[in-house]
DNA sequence: TTGCTCCGGATTGTTGACAATCAGTGCAGC
DNA sequence: GCTGCACTGATTGTCAACAATCCGGAGCAA
């Protein structure tokens, strides 16, 4: 749904590279830790090696993987503390961004905020264990707001490289969240301080249901490997 | 001072000329939009255009060239728009570093915070005139803050990415930013809140720090082209 | 057994040549 | 005079070969 639209020809043989490989990461095609063999990426992608390495670079930039010269890239390794750190910095930016989208969404917008969150409940209703597709609701609305906040530096920083890397743990830790229902009461309460302008609330609100999201997610990971 | 150690044998080629191009755009040796020719920049650099492309793509990452596929990359334009999405995201981020600092600095690395704050006084007592190093004085400092956030992740994007961006913006105006003495008093107080573990307050002061910032800059830039 | 050295294989880094694409120019045709 | 087209020149994108570097194991000495 969010995925861009990847043509067959979509422009150099780097970027469908790239493409490619963020997607293999994130769905953890590529496992964590793995290390990214430029001949055998070459070879599958059907390319030659200096596009690929261009992508890697491009990948190193997204922070998905981690190169050190002579020796090769990774996939990242999202331990506890790598995924402590993206979690304050998400508050940080998507508090921001939140407090931005409720002085410069249109009124449209906030209409197809709530659309999204009637959806979304629809969704939690019926299907009740399929936690992908909650998730992925999940990613709309904080995806949606990003948007509104009309910041381009603030977009591009979290669509293209913070929400990556939350994806990337979600299939790991998908089937682990059980949060949606106060996780869905928490988006209503920000899309109505959105929609009532209050951009002091609304940041408060994101940042604290991030931080919360945070709490859950690491304590969870306590219990389980 | 704050600039990273570039040994004539740091590693690979295309760090080196990373390292060469963002220097170069930052001090404004390559201007604001010009086009980064391939062909002329490997033979300035003697190297081969390999390696160049890839510093290319990694510039891209960091925010300071804008590539387009076919026609080459241009050094970023730093407008007026895009300042203000900076000042935003530096808000933002630089908000949540001072809160963590103030929760994970060590008692030495508070003093040597205050160290800082004195020589920066001495230094716009002594040269009122020169305001290079004042900026560099200011930079120290928000540097040890990001630094003491002890959040990997904060400091890459900060020291990596908006500095970066932030010193490209001085070198344009860094001979009409006047507001040295009200911003070392600002800085006392963001350093006294940290100094009392006060996250809240560290990161509420850091924010207006930086909002007022940016409120001035951005007067400046309505009479100054 | 432990530690060191050296060597071979494999991987990454670099290069120059080749192909594809784009911008500008001049000419023919209407 | 204007439009459209093909051509040209320059620039970017891609490739395959070459050079430099690192990793792991064999061999040997203490």
């Amino acid at each position: 749904m969010s995925a861009q639209l990847d043509l067959d020809e979509e422009r150099t043989l780097s970027d469908k590279a790239s493409s490619r490989l963020t997607q293999a990461i994130v769905t953890g095609e590529l496992a964590q830790g793995q290390k990214l063999s430029e001949a055998d990426l070459a070879t599958r992608f059907g390319i030659s090696r200096g596009p690929l390495r261009e992508a890697i670079r491009q990948l190193e930039g997204m922070r998905l993987v981690t190169r050190v010269p002579h020796a090769g890239a990774r996939v990242v390794m999202l331990d506890k503390p790598m995924l402590a750190d993206l979690y304050r910095v998400r508050e940080a930016l998507e508090g921001m961004a939140c407090r931005m989208a409720a002085q410069a969404m249109s009124q449209e917008e906030i209409d197809t905020l709530f659309v999204l969150l009637n959806r979304h409940e629809e969704a939690i209703n019926a299907a009740d264990g399929l936690a992908y597709f909650q998730s992925e609701g999940d990613f709309d609305f904080h995806f949606h707001i990003a948007l509104g906040s009309r910041n381009q530096m603030l977009i591009d920083l979290l669509v293209g490289e913070l929400y990556q890397l939350l994806r990337m743990c979600r299939y790991r830790t998908s089937h682990l969240a059980k949060r949606t229902r106060p996780a869905l009461q928490q988006h209503r309460q920000i899309a109505e301080a959105i929609a009532e302008r209050d951009g002091d609330l609304a940041e408060l609100l994101m940042r604290r249901h991030i931080s919360g999201a945070w709490k859950s997610i690491s304590q969870i990971m306590e219990t389980n490997p």
